[in-house]
DNA sequence: AAAACCAATGTAAGCGCTTACATTGAATCA
DNA sequence: TGATTCAATGTAAGCGCTTACATTGGTTTT
């Protein structure tokens, strides 16, 4: 063994006086070697310095331990979070993550199913329901288990995550129950993202339900930025007549319409009440604090390991498990003011 | 080839009526296999959902096109920001990435480069300098080049960093230009972390350059969240005298330094100077903006992985790359009270 | 027209590991 | 004591790929 080469099984093998697999199965199932000739194979694996090679392991094995995760972007707060429980939580039972990112885009996560697929991965974390069939498909001919997360998915498939339709109507009832009539939303780009678009389809039949229709209450889409939040909020205070309430898609895109806000010299929330969505830390820190709803990405990545798991040892496993969100009323959200200026 | 197993280079081969050393040659280099031959190849891949596994891939060519990166969490905003950047100028030279979280721990992150060592990463990003020798002589041994980021580290080995220290030197000269003498620091935790033990360093010989000692410059150590900034925050406004400038290790303790003084009806900047450092999207937001040091971290991260890049195929590269940082000036840091509560 | 060449493709030997099966020898049993 | 059993270990066949080398047959050269 040259010095700078990787040790191998061979050269294990040899410094203890065994064969190669006597040192697999100490690696493997240590009691199915006597206590000796594992102590003495263990002390060349010390001295070598040896780590068994993943790829001739995963192709002698057929298995290889590994969980893949394709993520929109790991720039988000909420995906971070999310799959840093999911990670530890994975690494409880021994596999270890491959993380991948999409940038939203359809044609790059299916790129990316096939870099997992080749590296074999065990089981794969997907975001929300929105793909083309035939990355669906892909994957179902592989016979790869996977997930979706931070959504509840369509018809079928196997999800852990929020109903961002009931908690984006939820949060709206609360803002209708405050007296507010005059709504408006800056919603998520909701292309190719279904939680953006579950989050409109909830306020807007909230609000349906309370007798005020889709043409009464306008909606803008924004990247998830304060900028973008600023100028759609921009746009939604120059109408006429100006709405009262405005129900944000997410944190960030609420920051920014508050900043906004500041900006147009308008109180929040004296002159328009401000919500969003997710409870980012930022949510906590504006000035008044942001009026949001609660989604525990931790305690949903953490489900979404052990759904995954179960799924990757075939054994029984809800369709759905829906992580329970919550309404965070604190400062953003008050009654509509008296005499609203149009 | 049964319908669920996935198909092999074989299978290809036998669909297409060739050797699998075609099939490879056409997938590898396809110059090297005349056109036609070429299409029908590729039509069976298609056809067939072929993707070639990693792990015979990797034995038989003993390279992998794997980058690893070995993080202390996810789940903080400035490496979250710069692994993404890494890990899209990784994909550009056809780089895969693979993530991995020490969670603060030397021992956790030994595991995780032995678990990179075994999939065989071409290299190895690694935060800070602060690890024990043995890590370090294990890379080493193995032959694995390796990077740290986020500081410029200490006698050898290869950087892309900041200088934490003379940035902090920097800010706190400022501080001192608006006339403040009784400084106080909240530091983040400077165990085994050399970027907070840098930034330390540095305020604390910007002080003594100004002829304020060690001994008059207090300096409490807190977690990474918003309370613990916020506790020590308060231990700081007991002490008597009380200081009139407190800058804290990173922004995610200065804002909950700002939720404190808020608290305790202290006026920031009026009653008591706040500073941050990172520049996190936090620090736009908060009331008043905070002034803090500006990180570009998406910077870095590509910088890295073009460092990488080159130590991996052996070119010549800089010992290390110092990515330049930039006071921020906003609203947290104002001359001290003229009649300052004792 | 035979020799020489060369591009296109095939043949087959591993890469480092796991594991079914074979071997060994000591303990147990009748 | 000889037969039986079984735990401990060894032997060797691949896993799916790449690649050095061999083969083939058309094209060019002399």
């Amino acid at each position: 063994m040259n010095e700078f080469a990787k040790p191998t099984l061979d050269d294990v093998a040899r410094a203890a006086g065994v064969s190669t697999a006597t040192v697999s199965r100490c690696l493997n199932a240590p009691d199915r070697v006597i206590a000796a000739t594992r102590e003495r194979v263990m002390q060349a694996v010390e001295a070598l310095g040896y780590t068994p090679d993943f790829g001739g392991r995963a192709l002698a094995s057929r298995r290889t331990n590994t969980v893949g995760a394709i993520i929109p972007t790991m720039d988000n707060a909420i995906f971070a979070r999310g799959l840093q429980s999911f990670q530890e939580a994975l690494s409880r039972f021994g596999k270890t993550l491959l993380v991948a990112s999409s940038g939203y885009s359809p044609a790059r996560e299916r790129e990316q199913m096939e870099v997992m697929a080749s590296r074999g991965v065990d089981g794969l974390l997907l975001i929300g329901s929105a793909r083309p069939e035939a990355s669906i498909a892909f994957l179902r001919r592989r016979g790869i288990p996977f997930l979706g997360a931070w959504n509840l998915g369509g018809e079928d498939g196997y999800f852990v995550g929020f109903d961002n339709r009931a908690a984006a109507a939820g949060l709206t009832e609360a803002v209708l129950a405050r007296g507010h009539r005059r709504l408006a939303m800056i919603a998520g780009i909701t292309e190719m993202n279904d939680r953006a678009a579950d989050r409109v389809e909830g306020v807007l039949a909230a609000a349906e339900q309370a007798g005020i229709g889709a043409d009464q209450l306008p909606v803008i889409e924004a990247a998830y930025t304060f900028d973008d939040g600023a100028k759609a909020f921009g746009e939604l205070m120059a109408l006429s007549p100006r709405p009262t309430a405005v129900l944000c898609g997410n944190d960030v895109l609420a920051v920014g319409a508050m900043q906004k806000a500041r900006e147009l010299g308008l109180r929040v929330p004296g002159d328009v009440s401000i919500t969003g969505f997710d409870d980012i830390d930022l949510a906590g820190v504006v000035d008044p604090k942001l009026t949001t709803v609660r989604v525990p990405h931790n305690r949903m990545g953490q489900a979404a390991a052990e759904m995954l798991i179960r799924l990757i040892n075939k054994e029984q496993v809800e369709r759905r498990i829906e992580i329970p969100t919550e309404i965070v009323e604190r400062g953003t959200l008050g009654p509509p003011p008296s005499d609203p200026a149009s």
